[in-house]
DNA sequence: ACTATATAGTGTGTCTATGACACAAAAGCA
DNA sequence: TGCTTTTGTGTCATAGACACACTATATAGT
């Protein structure tokens, strides 16, 4: 049986300036020249396919050691117009303060799109996104992936605000921080911060809890 | 860059004779001769990659039309022996009855095997089918998966038990009940069964219900 | 310094879901 | 007829979910 050229895609998610963002390219070739597209590429012939996909996020951000999970992986003959390509999709979560590339201008070849205002994109590339959303907005609920885009001190305003973002709804302060501290998943550094005006806030850092404890105590974090 | 093998490998699953059961082939080629693997083979050039899935299902077991769904993309480049090869794995779950595949002798090439008690499998199968078993029990409890495995007229203690069976643990049967009953999701056919002795039991079906809603309304089905 | 404004922090009450639990009804069999 | 097997049914105690408003502490402007 003939072999199948096979790439990885990754959908690099990052809540900056107040909304939900992922990480798109300007496609410089044929098929979708100019088009907006996800970081990807071939993978190697003796590579991982995890490895390929940390490669490219990478060679895309700078950065490594993010969160990064295998979302689907994309089959369809057409999907690409050359000819046949498979394309395993993964999500990558990255906390804002962690990565080098900045909110950018519209002209740049590599930059952050708010997901609620994205571009028309090559490929199926828009259904990859939207896969991971439901993704992201389902695992957020029971696990603490939302962690993974937090930097290592934060107030519990920020900490609501990226839940919101992600579940784009809005969520009550108090049954949120009641339900973060039942679950004993965050403590204060003592420190507070002063942000301009208005009360300072607490300011928190994670503990180190087991990732799987949640779905075992059938917690369900949407608040 | 140098394309790639791809397979598909099916986990089917079912629930014959008290307990889960899964389909497996038994090797006739090298690597691995004599060993027992999950039904799969290579994708051909234009098909789909769930047609593939779906081709190899008929051919191991002459049924088609069941539930399936993409697990997990296996790429690890030592996963087979003679060479890379990546593997995109799926789920299959099949009502017994509509399974034409006998439980069998265990000479046979091709047989039901029960999960908890599976020989030696070939290449990464065993994670395979490890993995299938925590996302069909994850959602066993939001999604109505479980019905799948079920003929179109049941009793309750039909039903209750495939869910026990596959959770791996004795639910109680009031709870279950009146769970089932609030959710609305089967309606009595008006008919009884007698099988052997004891009181007859009523017959159900299951009312046709939008498979997403049960994580909207946030039910969690383990009761 | 006083006032206006902005943000942080905190508790209660209601409702619904969950889980534990036991006995009567209807059939077959001896 | 009575013994066995399986079905069918309700209550109560507890925990979690959700709705909801005011006080505390800082800055900015006058």
């Amino acid at each position: 049986m003939p072999p199948l050229p096979v790439t990885v895609d990754s959908v690099i998610l990052t809540v900056l300036e107040g909304t939900l963002q992922v990480l798109l390219v300007r496609r410089m070739d044929s098929p979708f020249v100019g088009l907006w597209a996800l970081p990807g590429g071939f993978v190697r012939p003796e590579e991982p396919l995890e490895n390929a996909a940390i490669r490219e996020l990478r060679e895309s951000t700078g950065v490594d050691e993010v969160y990064l999970e295998q979302l689907y992986t994309f089959g369809q003959p057409q999907r690409d117009t050359r000819g046949r390509v498979v394309s395993v999709a993964y999500v990558a979560l990255l906390a804002a303060d962690r990565c080098p590339i900045k909110p950018q201008r519209l002209e740049a070849e590599v930059r952050w799109w708010p997901v609620y205002e994205l571009p028309e994109l090559a490929f199926d590339h828009g259904a990859m996104v939207e896969m991971s959303l439901q993704r992201v907005r389902t695992k957020l609920e029971y696990t603490t992936i939302g962690f993974q885009l937090m930097p290592e001190a934060f107030t519990m305003a920020q900490l609501q605000s990226v839940y919101e973002v992600i579940l784009d709804r809005s969520l009550d302060k108090r049954n949120f921080q009641r339900k973060l501290s039942l679950l004993g998943l965050v403590e204060p550094t003592g420190d507070v911060r002063k942000e301009g005006r208005g009360r300072p806030a607490q300011v928190f850092r994670f503990r180190d809890v087991d990732f799987v404890h949640l779905r075992e105590r059938g917690i369900h974090v949407p608040f």
